[in-house]
DNA sequence: TGGGGTGCATCAGTGCCATAATACAGCCAT
DNA sequence: ATGGCTGTATTATGGCACTGATGCACCCCA
């Protein structure tokens, strides 16, 4: 009996989306300090094993944003402030249409997030 | 400035995903209670506003799982125990795979699981 | 024995994603 | 100024997931 329950939690996103969600968390973790050169798309590309333009695709929602400043033939910068900035949006939209259906979730299948905070 | 993060969440699940989801919510609910026939293909897909592929589609994964027991020309029934097995296999993925992403995120945002219990 | 209810198979269409190969525009150190 | 690094625009292509329309096989009941 498998009951496997494949893609659940959407599992397959795509590529660029989860170099987003990567570079985002470096950002607010301060791997990429403000004022820093992000990694060329092309660096990051081939770190990666992805393709250049998925990486852009990736940086652009970024520059959409404010949060790094693009030089022309120079590089793109991680902007002042941009990682509280980062966080604190994150967090909302976390806390408005991430958290309720989490917490519905764990109610139904009997858990309780305080339980969990140590175990694990 | 926007600082939207379109689909972050990957928000854009399948119909069909959807589907699976709140069928299998009402099952551990008790909404459709062991043994009782599941709406058919047809009529759920009316009431939601979708294709009965798609319905299909959904109902197909509780099959492979032997969750339902199927009748040909007749309908999808509830099997005993579907209740229990899938309330039991939802908390060991969710726990395992689901869990572990979500407390990092949370600690990277600066949240904690314990003062978000009663709150929101 | 029909008629209306099941689930299911087949085929086709659509759109997004990822990749690729170029080519261009800008900056900088040598 | 030249070579080498930046990001960006263009176009084309293959793959894959999702959705959709139609028709068939099956079963029960009147």
């Amino acid at each position: 009996m498998a009951l496997m329950h494949p893609m659940s939690a959407h599992t397959n996103r795509p590529v660029y989306l989860k170099l987003r969600d990567q570079i985002a968390a470096a950002i607010i973790d301060g791997v990429y300090p403000e004022g820093a050169m992000l990694p060329s798309v092309r660096a990051l590309a081939a770190e990666q094993g992805a393709n250049p333009l998925t990486v852009a695709k990736a940086y652009q929602q970024f520059q959409n944003d404010g949060l790094v400043e693009v030089q022309r033939g120079v590089g793109m910068y991680v902007v002042r402030g941009a990682a509280e900035r980062l966080r604190s949006a994150e967090r909302e939209v976390f806390l408005r249409e991430e958290w309720p259906e989490i917490r519905s979730r764990m109610a139904r299948l009997g858990l309780d997030p305080a339980d969990l905070t140590l175990a694990c």
